[in-house]
DNA sequence: AGATAAGCGAGACGGTACGTCACGTCTTCAC
DNA sequence: GTGAAGACGTGACGTACCGTCTCGCTTATCT
């Protein structure tokens, strides 16, 4: 099953003191990026987004919660777009591919562990935003392609997989299934609806795999 | 005294009215809305999205584009999402929904239609504007939402309609599969992947009426 | 067709001030310059150079004390030299030029009076500003152009009067002797060494008008 | 999994050494000033306001244009105003004090000298800069004024020698009379009228040392 | 001869201010 | 009372330099 154990490890570190007085700010490193400055910046981009929410998220307030200017901050992400990107990469998903022997089972068990992942660690408000942006800037959605392509070649392998048992018709497009599937809890998200009662996932699971013939 | 002031009374006088060109303007009919100013800002709304895509629109450029008020435009519509689902609306074909007889037929009608609409008519554009203006907004954000629910329900009627006359088993879940049907479009849509092959679109309408299982 | 317009009834009250500090602030008054809040910032212009000197000095700064929109000092004055040449405006200077019967009275009190308005009111440190923004931006050193020869003109009429009461002789070329004049309180000003000593003044006075010969 | 982030790599890899270029740069001679460095800073700062103007002018362009570290121009002169009276003293030629045997014939040849230097080289745009820059910040004010108190000892001594050979009243101060001469050619300067007419110059050598009375 | 010390390039860093854009609210004035 | 007009405060945008820092390299000089 799942392990949510992970998710949390980050957020324990999180309360800094921020003392303001005798000026233990970070300084240069040399002529190469510090490590340090990067950290600061997309922990406190995952601070606000945790926080504040999505709408609350700008490249000013981020360079500010980070202690680091907003050049630093331009220097190295290109825009906001892409500065969320690497927040909702750093923040590790659970596992919710995983072969319970159904593919009835891993499609619920796939549903339970993304809004599980989306609803627990802010990760959804980082993916909203993400897709929001992609429509309307070409580079975050060229970036949000490519994750999408990724993410259904992955899905995939629950319904080739049923197809290779023969648990699934052999004329079955698993990357349509995919996409059905990946399309249904992205509407859900996108309209604030994650759903997390178990009845109506596995309903929704079954409807899917079974289809909704008498 | 002589003034460096003078030297910048020009810049003042840009600004005053400047309203010489003989005064074609819209005006007020009295104390009672303007049908066609209400036409020209939705007219200006949807050629903006059309000729400058979404990043162009804004309600100041709509507002200077229709020759109208910018507090005129906030009388009728909240926010720029609300102007935009309207204007969305407005290209809405009443196409979408219609009865063939069988649940997989009105759904393949309603994959067509949608795909359809989104691809010819550069609704799509606008529809994707207010998906992602309500990640970020909560205005927009409980405006799609009612738009969703609406729409949820109407696409509900394929599948209530299946269980009335007996072609869906009776504990499906009308909803919930409306939600599997928009999802689909919509992923498809939000990572620019509209579909136009019928053969795809009528296995994609096999799949999730009949189920996958073999 | 469907409308929406009823999906906004309880959006309309979010939009809630959520401004406890009372909102005390200026506000438009119509499609028209708000005298106060010219004011306002042409005060507050003045205030921090009297405070802060020219370094404290910037749109920034000003928008901020004068509690305006940093796009309303632009929308009226091209940059901050514009906005220091109508403070400097605003400043009524002593009257330096009066007629004490001779020419060596006329620039003792021409020296007096300028080093005085320099030294007590600040003016002094917003004209060097102006100075120095003139050897950079074009519009600002036609404004000082502008302004030099208007004073070189006022500054003049010493030495026409003392001519034309035979004081001085006929050859005598008043626009350069107002240069002189001139030159000799602008560069004391630009470098910092504004004269108060009366002897000084009255000696500076005697070599520019009776000359340096034994 | 696949991420975003590969998307962004090659933003953090435009960064990386990029010395590909035959690594011709000038490197350290050991624990001593590199000369050809200096050279080059100051060859660099000459050239970029001759080109580009005073508003081109910035430590990071000459550094940049120098192939030098910011830091080395740091090192050796305080700001960039240190830096430009640097290059103004290169370009000033000794020709500016000659002894001509009276001091109204030595002025002239100063006004002279002074107008044709900053006319012909580019020098007045400099000297510009610096004066300008010395009203904002105070670095640059010390060291114009240092800069002036030794240009007034050296043209002070055109009317110490006329005390001396008892050409001038004892009672001249040559220090006021260095200011009012400076000042003369400063204020032209900077209100952009630099004279290179040979009649107004002598008219007003003429006045400053005779005086213009009757 | 190896260690030491400084010069030097490079460029990242926290900052400050720049000038611009769009937001949503407000008031006036013409109809 | 409706509507056009546009000024207003606000807040974020992305950019330009500032002056400081640390690194890694190089070379002369001093043990």
């Amino acid at each position: 099953m799942l392990s949510f154990q992970n998710l949390f490890i980050h957020i324990v570190q999180m309360n800094e003191p921020a003392a303001i007085d005798s000026d233990d700010r970070r300084r240069s490193i040399g002529a190469r990026r510090n490590p340090e400055t990067e950290q600061a910046i997309l922990e406190a981009a995952e601070a606000i987004v945790a926080e504040q929410g999505i709408a609350g998220f700008s490249i000013e307030a981020v360079a500010k919660r980070a202690r680091a200017g907003k050049p630093t901050i331009y220097k190295w992400w290109p825009g906001k777009t892409a500065l969320l990107l690497d927040v909702y990469h750093r923040q590790k998903p659970a596992s919710v591919h995983t072969d319970t022997g159904t593919v009835e089972g891993d499609v619920l068990a796939f549903l339970k562990g993304v809004f599980a992942h989306w609803g627990n660690t802010g990760a959804g408000d980082v993916f909203r935003f993400v897709v929001a942006e992609a429509q309307r800037d070409d580079a975050a959605a060229q970036s949000l392609r490519a994750y999408a392509a990724e993410r259904r070649i992955q899905s995939g392998d629950i319904f080739r997989r049923g197809i290779a048992r023969g648990e699934l018709a052999a004329d079955v497009d698993d990357g349509l299934a995919a996409d059905v599937l990946a399309g249904f809890v992205w509407q859900r998200l996108l309209t604030g609806r994650i759903e997390r009662d178990e009845q109506q996932l596995a309903q929704a699971a079954k409807q899917m795999v079974r289809g909704l013939l008498a």
